[in-house]
DNA sequence: ATGAGTGCAAAGGCTTTGCATTAGG
DNA sequence: CCTAATGCAAAGCCTTTGCACTCAT
């Protein structure tokens, strides 16, 4: 996935939305690109000075609405951010219990039908219109082993 | 699961870490045990009035640091908790975008192997050493559709 | 020009904590 | 008895919001 490419998408989502794309705000997408995984807003802060807090929170709802970044909560005390999976591909997440860090990884394709098929099925049981599903694993990252 | 043995593995659970059972925390866990899914510390203290919040938030903590309820974080406001898997059955969520709402499935034994399976290897790959994994499928309930 | 976006500071809201009181063992 | 637990109120902390200023179109 190049550069432009996700930031042609990126716009592509705010003006659909009637959204500019500002200086700000991609700086802000670049940034989250810099980071292998979500982060947190203290973390966007570090990696780009020149964001404004308050405007970085804005903006990242701004960017959650027209679907261009997820947020991620954890029971760290942060909420994390990434670019939405429409332009990073279907993954989940590993979470270090320790350190609170986040990182992505992706099931086979043949694992992931299955499990599909598999909430499909629950979801028909329980009447339940189904958006996605989120798979995590919890456990201790190698840094913090 | 009879409410005596519930009770009598908390008692346990408390007492290998030199805990009381007392009345509130007794209190705190006939709440857990009659909500149908994880609850938020409003929902309890409603069902309860006797409860005082303060100690309710404290006890959660106490009653997870000993391993008895598990707290649960979705993108709601408040964190939800309920009886750990220990006591319950291992089990997934199903969380409504619309309301909050969170209540809980089970998959068959033979998806959630292979679907061990494959996070091991995983795991492997990661250097991550894996202390469970949580599975929520995402969507709108059937009371808000 | 003119409304969206920005940045600073203050307010919100869930959760935690201090402290005096009560109760468990 | 004597320490852990409780309850009320106040403080903490992440996040949101008000408001004046700036920038994009």
């Amino acid at each position: 996935m190049s550069t432009d490419t996700t930031d042609d998408e990126v716009a592509a989502l705010l003006r659909t939305a009637d959204q500019r794309y500002t200086s700000g705000r991609r700086r802000l997408v670049a940034a989250l690109r810099r980071g292998d995984g979500p982060m947190t807003i203290p973390q966007i802060l570090e990696l780009d000075g020149a964001l404004a807090q308050s405007s970085v929170y804005r903006n990242l709802v701004v960017l959650e609405e027209v679907g261009a970044v997820t947020r991620i909560v954890t029971r760290d005390d942060f909420a994390r951010y990434e670019l939405a999976e429409d332009l990073t591909g279907h993954h989940h997440h590993l979470i270090c219990t320790s350190c609170g860090q986040v990182s992505d990884f992706a099931l086979t394709p043949a694992v992931e039908a299955e499990l599909d098929k598999a909430l499909r099925s629950v979801a028909r049981r329980s009447r339940f219109a189904v958006e996605g599903h989120r798979l995590d694993l919890v456990g201790v990252c190698a840094d913090c082993r």
